[in-house]
DNA sequence: CACTGTGAAGGATTTCACAGCG
DNA sequence: CGCTGTGAAATCCTTCACAGTG
């Protein structure tokens, strides 16, 4: 179960989550990278291709051991499989789809969301015109067994694609189990959730405003810019 | 066009981009509260339904102005109408979605990006099977036709969901048009725009593999904490 | 020589702690 | 008295700068 390759170096404390976040994003760039038979890449390379800093290439990988050559750079073979183990879980993760409205076929099909390492074994849903379903091959339940099929499929990990007004509703039949640890909710509601239970949010409307937001202050500025190039004080 | 409740507070530099994601939730928690009829609320109340600090919700709205009374809390319609007056954009966006596959289907119907604020206006694909159709009254356009479309109907911002081999080059399109100004970019890949062009990445399966992972770190302690705990020292 | 690995500096964000006020 | 608003402290994250090495 614990195999030495997958493990994590010791000083995985202080691994932070954006440093995973960035990891995964190298691994996916040296797949990439292989795919092309490049064997060697620098942190600056790296960086540039992702928009990221050379020294914050370096010292995320530094967390993890020391992979590079100096004056030289990192095989990207090795690297990858060094990544790759590093990411890997012990066991593969068993997830739980709740909610197959439009969002969650998405989910369920998104090729990304399959891998070796977890799957999404099977949806809920309370829409009797989908439950006994199957899609992308993955068959769909009705909400009211879910906390059955929890544990039959031994889920440990939830993505939550429901209405926000539903969410924790459906979401305490789960915790009911005991056996959730993580969970993934693309719901609008802010979760709660028992304090061993890792929570992430994605909240795709969040993110738009958070955008819309940054380009309303870039206006005002020019805006503002404008009136000042103008200059108030001589008039 | 430059009215002034909407104007953004001169400390509008420290606002950061968190912030702003805080702000928005605040406006929605806001707009259930305001349903339930309550009319008062304390930092600490907010920031308990949101699992925040209520500290950090009082720098928070500090950055805005001064909305709360001491002793008291805030006033629910008033600071809700200062939240939504500080979010709106001085114009309604007009937004365009490059994808129609699953997810950006899901994205049009997602009932949250149908703001006052902001439209998607239209949809791009290279499915022929899709072109000339529409979906939630949304016309889906080829993408040969993008660059024509957005001069059209005035896009200024874009929402990427194709897949991350060609989303650059579809981006690329648009960009000819000099008149897009923000992209949400939900591929996976690490897109390149100029730097006037607001760029915000949302990468599900890298959420999904962070809190994976956060997951296995925390079994990887609990097993360590095993055998530390079966003290090797003792034996 | 070109690049990594990393302490130390610099920035950014959160939290504390308390003055100030209704 | 209770809760806001906010400097100051603490924490977290990124970038710099350079010693170290193949």
């Amino acid at each position: 179960m614990l195999n030495r390759s997958t493990l994590i170096p010791d000083k995985k404390s202080e691994i932070t989550d954006r440093t995973v976040g960035r990891l995964v994003a190298y691994r996916r760039l040296l797949v990439r990278l292989q795919d092309n038979d490049v064997t060697l890449v620098s942190s600056k390379a790296i960086g540039d291709m992702l928009g990221i800093k050379s020294s914050q290439v370096r010292k995320d990988l530094s967390y993890l051991g020391e992979f590079g050559k100096r004056g030289v750079g990192y095989n990207v073979g090795r690297l990858l499989g060094d990544l790759t183990g590093i990411l890997a879980p012990f066991n593969p993760w068993q997830i739980g789809l709740v909610g197959m409205g439009r969002l969650g076929e998405a989910l369920i099909g998104h090729s990304a969301l399959w891998g070796e390492n977890y799957e999404i074994v099977c949806a809920f849903d309370n829409d009797d015109a989908k439950v006994g379903t199957s899609v992308f091959g993955k068959p769909c339940y009705h909400v009211n067994d879910m906390a059955r099929k929890i544990e039959e499929y031994g889920i440990g990990v939830l993505i939550i694609a429901v209405p926000s007004k539903v969410a924790q509703r459906v979401l305490d039949l789960a915790l009911d189990t005991g056996q959730i640890i993580g969970v993934l909710n693309f719901s609008a509601a802010a979760l709660a959730v028992p304090p061993e239970v890792e929570l992430s949010d994605v909240d795709i409307s969040v993110e738009l405003e958070k955008l819309l937001f940054r380009l309303k202050l870039k206006e005002q500025k020019k805006l503002l810019g404008l009136v000042e190039s103008m200059g108030s004080d001589d008039y």
